[in-house]
DNA sequence: GACAAGATTGACT
DNA sequence: GTCAATCTTGTCC
């Protein structure tokens, strides 16, 4: 491969073009391993590596906040693949979700935990840990993830091509693991589905 | 305008 | 294992 340089943007933003032509079902597995990359107001580079994700899709999925049409919130997941749906829940959380598919069809990949690679002692202030804290317990869960990364409703709709929250893909990776999946956690419609994917053996996975 | 539920977490028995 | 915290959103009146 070409050693990065000027084009990097570029292929960076050509890897996630890609989205816009997966549904979120066949996404969520390919998303294990991809890194985020968070740029902090202090100047700071925060990267983690997903770990474990969930695919929610439209009308035909239960669960999924896009399942009885459009509304304000959902309206991201009704539109092109490449973007971030983030979400507020139980008065407290947030949730960050890769949406996926054409603009019109929705779709978003919820991602649920993911490894720490740079920056954890910053992700362990977020997380109002102390710097020693386990590195298992600053993304090990969709809040707990948010939290550490500083990803909040002002991140909503906000294109993962570009600063300050990016998503790296490498369509051409090996499987990071072996790749397990499950039923989605947290959800009362359509828990038969096994729709949630992680990193067999992977510390960081939520529970 | 009222109200129930929620793609969670952390503390506690 | 159980449970409270906390508030936005969607739905129904």
């Amino acid at each position: 491969m070409e050693r990065p340089g000027p084009q990097d943007h570029a292929l960076a933003h050509d890897s996630l073009a890609r989205l816009r032509e997966l549904d979120a079902l066949t996404a969520a597995p390919l998303l294990l391993g991809a890194r985020i990359e968070r740029r902090l107001p202090s100047g700071e580079q925060l990267v983690a590596r997903i770990v474990e994700t969930e695919a929610y899709l439209g009308a035909a999925d239960a669960a999924s906040h896009a399942a009885r049409g459009p509304t304000p919130r959902n309206a991201v997941m009704f539109g092109e693949g490449g973007f971030a749906y983030v979400y507020f829940t139980y008065g407290m959380h947030h949730c960050f979700n890769v949406v996926c598919g054409a603009r019109g069809e929705a779709g978003a990949v919820l991602v649920r935990a993911a490894e720490p690679l740079r920056g954890r002692a910053a992700m362990a202030h977020l997380r109002k840990r102390a710097p020693e804290a386990p590195a298992t317990e600053l993304a090990s869960g969709p809040g707990k993830l948010c939290q550490a990364l500083a990803i909040d409703r002002t991140l909503n709709g906000h294109d993962l091509a570009k600063e300050p929250l990016r998503l790296r893909i490498d369509w051409g990776a090996e499987p990071a693991g072996e790749v397990a999946s499950g039923p989605r956690v947290g959800i009362r419609l359509a828990r038969d589905l096994p729709w949630r994917f992680w990193l067999r053996g992977n510390p960081h996975v939520s529970r």
